[in-house]
DNA sequence: AATGAATGAGATTTCATTCAT
DNA sequence: CATGAATGAAATCTCATTCAT
């Protein structure tokens, strides 16, 4: 009552600006726990402690939902990687912050994998709006190039690489190992999340993307 | 009911063997596009050209239909894996062999990996029977164990790798690729399939991985 | 058990009849009471006895199933006018007859009326297979037709009488009164459907049509 | 809250005044295109382009809403009918005028078909209220009662003529063609409100009309 | 006077599964 | 071996209505 009368739009605005966010980070765990024909409705209004009608209401139905919640994580990760400054560092140090971000990103984030394959589970029908993909597209491509150019410039890096095929191999190296885990704990027979084998891993995936860059 | 079991035996035995194929494969490829979540018995049933019924009748209920699938898939590759020979190779020639079987079967046999990230969704619990799991192991390990062996003891790979690494890693490289295809190329915008990209990436691979094998 | 098999099919296939017109006369009934928005598809199971889940496996969904009822409508009220026989009574005697029969047959379907209306308010996009539509057109228009000119060449009826129009008159007639007569019975604040209210309406309406059409 | 009731009344009167009728056209469009079942309050603000909740605050809840509207529609149409002054006219030529103005009237306000087939498909509920029930009775009843007795009088009308029934059978032939004219014009293949159709079906009305009613 | 946010009840529809033969 | 009929539970989505300001 008596409120200032200025104020009251904002604060509204927070509200069902905080009720998006809720929703979404609900649907986010959902959608990343069951994929997307597997999440209930249901549950992600009780994981968001609010009614499933208002998710309807912001977002129209679970297929827009799962749509943003895309966007969401993209959004999130490309936050992160804008954070990372590759080129103040050396090349090889650049690169290697790479993998380690990468591995790191993915470990602390298992969702943004499971998000990507139901996406593509459906034919990443759910960035077909053209204009919407690009805006998706990592800028760390643009900054391998840089540090790929630079290092072989300083005659540290081998030529000819493309960016692009080395930027799928570095997310493929850690997203096959953390993606399929499971699988591969169970066959394998061991824990590959064991401490021991993160740093395996990690280890491992250096070498081979650095053996394979340096000039020796 | 309670019919003679002797009078038609062979003709009958064939027939439910078929109908049992025709279900596995029908629920392999409404799964491999659909999920686990998002595959319905009824289009299973419709695909098969066979009575929902029997589908319940062979394979108890969707989850075993599923695991049944999965072995399937991984008696499949396997049964593939067996023809490839590699230790009758050189070592390189062994491990771009194993590449390029690798990238081929996931490029022939996409639902594999749709299969396998369905699994891995709800955490590889359709073999969680461990007994089964070890059976779905590679082979290609151990071979791959001999050939950097090999390599090593004549010089021309680096020491010190491990086979199951690598292997993953191999597997990575082109899963990662095939199996975000859509996403990748979308936010590209560029075909990934494309006959040029698809050789770049092959060519990629193997000069990644031995690139970081090979010793200078 | 040891049934004979040819009867099998059959008994079958009755149950499945028989559910089916179970479900459309507890459709009809739902969508004359509450039009085709206000209808239930809960109450069209309750009404006929069975599992809701069975409408859809024989209907699809709403829509089709009050396009079964509409013309499940029209083919019973098509039934009933095959059996007037106009054209052995004169011409006269028939369109009495006509008239008399449209009353009944309103007075007796009054769901007849209510799904007319509810068809017609979605602009009869229900009957858009116009290839069904001609179907349902009544052959009692021509036969209407025989029975003018008999009575035009009989020098009782006057000339020129288009029998669409007539028939649409006839029609209109008993329509009218009937359909709205909880509003007309409220408005003129007598009880219409009273046994005497009836049987003035039908004289009138024989009067205004024989009036018209007799040569004096 | 609590605010000066003088300080703004008559702006403020007009704006509310001016929603009220915004609302409740809208609201008339939306009954008359969907049905009472099938209208939406939602769609009815979007309509107004007024907020959902306003249409509570001043009409209180769907079915009160309807009443409002069907109330004005009565309103409406009794306004045009004062305006017709059928006694100023030659007993023919009244009648003639009064079949020419519900021909028109009803093609120029569809909606009040639509309107009154809701209210009778439930039962006339909205009118429960007796009070207001006869208000909705039309003048035109007495009137045409008058038009007739003076024909009658001339000799040139039939006598025993009920100007209820009259009335009822001049809206029923008007009504049904044009509330019915989907399905109609679907069955008969032709478009029974082409500009030629619609002058037939006046003529053919006024000739059943007057030919009841004229003396020979 | 006017509005955006929120909701509970209930609507249509779907789905894995079983029945009966 | 094979199937069409049937179902209960639950899913997605809708709707009139209220809250809070």
């Amino acid at each position: 009552m008596a409120r200032d009368p200025i104020a009251v739009p904002e604060e509204r605005m927070r509200d069902a600006d905080r009720s998006q966010s809720t929703i979404l980070a609900a649907a986010r765990d959902e959608f990343a726990e069951c994929g997307l024909g597997g999440a209930r409705m249901d549950r992600i209004a009780e994981r968001a402690g609010l009614n499933k009608r208002l998710i309807y209401y912001y977002f129209e139905d679970k297929e827009k939902l799962f749509q943003a919640v895309l966007e969401q994580a993209y959004r999130d990760i490309r936050e992160e990687e804008i954070k990372l400054h590759l080129l103040e560092l050396e090349p090889a140090a650049a690169v290697r912050r790479l993998i380690e971000f990468t591995w790191d990103y993915y470990l602390a984030h298992p969702e943004f994998m499971t998000l990507l394959n139901s996406a593509n589970l459906h034919k990443a029908r759910h960035l077909a709006g053209s204009e919407r993909a690009r805006e998706l597209n990592s800028p760390l491509v643009e900054t391998l190039a840089a540090v790929l150019e630079r290092g072989r410039r300083e005659g540290k890096f081998r030529g000819g690489v493309d960016p692009v095929q080395l930027y799928v191999s570095i997310a493929g190296l850690s997203y096959f190992y953390l993606s399929n885990n499971p699988t591969l704990s169970a066959i394998f027979g061991r824990d590959l999340l064991a401490p021991k084998a993160r740093s395996e891993r990690l280890s491992h995936m250096s070498d081979v993307i650095l053996g394979y860059l340096l000039r020796s």
